[in-house]
DNA sequence: AACGATGCTGAATGTTTATTCAGACGACCA
DNA sequence: TGGTCGTCTGAATAAACATTCAGCATCGTT
């Protein structure tokens, strides 16, 4: 005896409720039910479409914005996800997870590291297992403690939403010392993860810098490495290699110990897109894309528009000009 | 600075909620304000159009029930209320009222009677201050203590609803004996509530059975006087007057302490109503039909389809045939 | 007939949403 | 400059709504 409510007693429950302004309460005595009945049926009659909910739809994106970008930093993809007053990041991981969604293709290797935007953007992402990509964690665990915006923590999420598989790189993000370093990344483990990153059509990062980074606010890196790091002109880091104003990594004895995929991997992925959200990434953003680290962004209205403003002046950017949109 | 909020910030905010079906709460976190005011926003965006709401449309009515009625029973008017599964009552007040509204006319002049499926009703009646009928108490108090379903407390809610004036006839229904009852009916005051009686163009009015009576209920009749009304063959009453089953009023004692409108003056009346609903009244409403004291019904199903039973075997009411529906 | 599985129900309860309230802010005026 | 509106705001609270839960009925199965 499944459902043996008609239309037509729904319809009138959903009247009294929606139409007449009564409360449940008042409609379960007007039908002599339970308001917790009542509360089931309207559900019920929503579901069946006797009541339909429609929202003037909202278009989250600047596509304004995202064409100025494009054209001004040669970029192959740009998403910008409007940010007026709200919380930047979760608004960008919201919205811009179905645009990221629709970029991945069937079987796609996609190479994955961490950051908190990108972190909120995977908790978004559409439900849809019909793609299958192969998801492969770019850069090594900053922690011990899983942390939820960890590259391999994100990568779990992803999978759980995206279907596929998920390669770990089960290493930490950096080691002592070179050798360590070397010694890990001989490992066939690891070597298999290196081969699929060298494949990967897509790679989805977060961009840090010296400033405001997360290694150091962890800890990782000692006030010593920092001072060394500036020195050596360092205004951004991917995948913990940080790099110079033009997109160079730069060579201290940091670079030796990270365990990710190499800035010159990352340069041949077809689809490099950093996703972002803020205003105080404007350089290390494009020293990225000077540099050729990234094809694409995806980033927020108010970071989009500081990139534009660093770059009102100087028109051209000095990477290879794309103008391809898809 | 009175609603500063743009439109395309409350679509964004009706996406999230409506759409992404993200609580208040997260609404709130996302935009930067407090969920008092995203519960705000949304009542605006609702008020805008921003978000629409249909409900697919419910006839409360029984077209069909009322075109039986109005053949078999030879009534004005039917207006038939769907109850199936509801409290009958509620649903009839609740739903007939916007059909008894449109039978007022601008100015009209009506009779009002107490009852409590007409108290339902009149609290239901929408709010249209355009009509201005003058209302007119047709049946003095059953009580001291003014009771919501006394004709003076139904007067005063359609008043407030369909603007107009109401004449209160300010007497108790009852009085002891014939005398006292001839003084009162006598005062310049009640008189003028007789004439504009005699002038009424519209009466709702309450149907009550011996049985089921709100004099019996209270106390105001008492054994003998029912026994005696039951010799006299009262099988149904209006406005505290008992009839018999022709629709003629009963001889006894107790007609000549009634104040209230004559069985004579309601016949003229040219849509006189009968506002009831249940099973139990069927034969005093066939009654007061026969006699010709009311033209028109509002009832919910189960009474309609009582009476259609009753009728069914006996085709043709006596009372004379109209078959106009406005 | 006894049994378990399933689904429905309303009372109690937990969660979410709407409203109230007191304070903050800005516009207007003297 | 200071007062007096009127409006807007979020914290607290009240009200409304959704969910849980245990009891009951109705199946189909043994």
């Amino acid at each position: 005896m499944l459902n043996v409510y008609s239309d037509d007693q729904l319809r009138l429950l959903a009247r009294l409720y929606y139409a007449d302004g009564l409360g449940q309460a008042e409609v379960a005595r007007l039908a002599r039910v339970s308001q917790a009945k009542v509360s089931r049926l309207l559900a019920l009659a929503r579901e069946r479409g006797i009541v339909r909910i429609t929202v003037a739809d909202y278009d989250p994106r600047r596509p304004d914005l995202e064409a100025a970008l494009c054209r001004r930093l040669g970029l192959a993809e740009a998403v910008v996800i409007k940010s007026a007053g709200t919380d930047a990041r979760a608004a960008t991981g919201h919205f811009a997870a179905a645009a990221v969604s629709r970029l991945i293709g069937t079987s796609d290797v996609v190479a994955l590291a961490g950051g908190r935007t990108l972190q909120a953007l995977a908790s978004h992402l559409p439900l849809d297992r019909s793609r299958q990509p192969v998801l492969v964690q770019a850069m090594g665990s900053v922690e011990p403690s899983a942390s939820a915006h960890d590259a391999q923590e994100i990568g779990r999420v992803m999978t759980q939403r995206l279907g596929g598989t998920f390669l770990a790189l089960n290493a930490p993000a950096f080691m002592p010392d070179k050798r360590t370093r070397d010694t890990l990344v001989s490992l066939e483990q690891v070597r298999a993860v290196q081969q699929h990153l060298s494949r990967a059509r897509v790679a989805l990062v977060g961009v840090g810098t010296l400033a405001n980074s997360v290694f150091v606010e962890r800890g990782t890196l000692d006030v010593a490495m920092v001072r060394e790091l500036r020195r050596a002109g360092a205004v951004g880091e991917i995948c913990g290699r940080f790099f110079d104003d033009r997109g160079r990594e730069c060579a201290t004895g940091w670079r030796d110990r990270v365990i990710s995929i190499e800035l010159a991997q990352l340069r041949r992925i077809p689809l490099a897109l950093a996703v972002v959200s803020g205003t105080d990434r404007t350089a290390a953003i494009e020293a990225a894309i000077r540099g050729g680290l990234i094809k694409g962004l995806v980033i927020d209205e108010a970071g989009a528009a500081a990139l534009l403003m660093s770059n009102a002046s100087s028109p051209a950017a000095p990477a290879p000009r794309r103008k391809s949109r898809s």
